[in-house]
DNA sequence: ATTATCTATAGATCTATAGATAATGC
DNA sequence: ATTATCTATAGATCTATAGATAATGC
């Protein structure tokens, strides 16, 4: 074990840094890009303003960063799935845990920073999550209708984390990855046909 | 017909007044509350920006009209409708248009101004349309799992519609409410059962 | 000596409003 | 005369940064 305790008072940039970008991400996914400051973060961080600049350039180069982090949660929760796996990764992402109970932020799909290519990277990636999704149920390129449900099912995934993340609204603030399962097993089996062939 | 020409420069707080109120809908809906500067609005309504404190006191007063408004949306949505109408309601708003193509924004409800007031009329909002939907399949209070699945429809809904005011991601931004009957009728039909009973 | 962190502040917004102007209707 | 609209601005943020301070490791 060489890493200091999460309370460390240590100078250590490395953790500083994380630090920041997991409060952002907090942050970001819940109040959106505009509402939040960059010293609502840096307090969540417990560390001081200035380092965001020092760290990320900017505020929106911390939000880009947060964008990049999203992308390695897609990739794993999408890799080399079987479309029998789906609803329970979807179940994970709408929850907003993994199965390790580490929190997921894909609700930062939906957030733009009114920067182009931050938006870019960002709809880049809810295509090729769709994309890939649509693929476990046999879509191939020009298929525009089982590509349409794919997209379907992202942006139920996404509007599932958002109202939690969002709203006190029982009882789906407070599902669990459990309870959530039995209706996004139902909503995908209807979106997404199994393939004969598999 | 009493109604002068959309053109007219004829001075009209009433005509001033709702003209603030659309374009503040449309902001706001795409491009969220703190993103969203009255200067925005009142350029978009072709208006002065004192006017918004003239006719609204506030931007927070605006936002709690432009809520208001979406009650009104959602009221005659989901008022007196059977199960089997739901899956057409549905498509419309998340197409984002009625069916006489006036313009819908539900996506409203995931708009969060920060106001504690107008927090609680946004979910409470939430609340009671998606008990609306769950009674329809049948629900009675304490139903929670019934009502969890309510709030689900709810949150693809609105999912759809915010993906589609704020990406141009394809086919899904530019599809039309037929193009998305299909998809919500196979997602509805599996999140709320039919009742045996009617 | 190096570099992580903090202080202080410039500059750019953005909202709200007091008071001036000008179109309307009696 | 009334009231819809506009001008000008005060006051409150918020981001980014230059430069000072202080902890670290050689």
């Amino acid at each position: 074990m060489i890493t200091s305790p999460a309370t460390a008072k240590r100078r250590d940039a490395a953790r500083t840094r994380q630090a920041l970008l997991e409060a952002a991400r907090v942050r970001f996914a819940s109040d959106g890009y505009a509402a939040t400051t960059v010293r609502d973060i840096a307090d969540d961080a417990g560390v001081n303003v200035a380092l965001i600049s020092r760290y990320f350039s900017s505020k929106e180069g911390l939000f880009e960063a947060c964008l990049a982090g999203a992308v390695e949660d897609m990739r794993r929760s999408t890799g080399s799935a079987r479309l029998s796996e789906v609803p329970e990764r979807i179940a994970e992402q709408a929850a907003g845990l993994d199965s390790d109970g580490v929190p997921r932020h894909l609700v930062l799909l939906l957030r733009s920073s009114g920067d182009a290519r931050a938006d870019e990277i960002r709809v880049g990636m809810l295509r090729t999550f769709a994309e890939r999704l649509a693929a476990l149920a046999g879509w191939t390129e020009g298929d525009d209708e089982l590509l349409l449900r794919g997209q379907v099912t992202i942006a139920a995934a996404l509007g599932i984390a958002l109202l939690r993340s969002t709203t006190k609204l029982e009882p789906l603030a407070s599902a669990t990855k459990e309870d959530l399962l039995g209706p996004v097993t139902d909503l995908i089996g209807a979106l997404l046909p199994h393939r004969e062939d598999s």
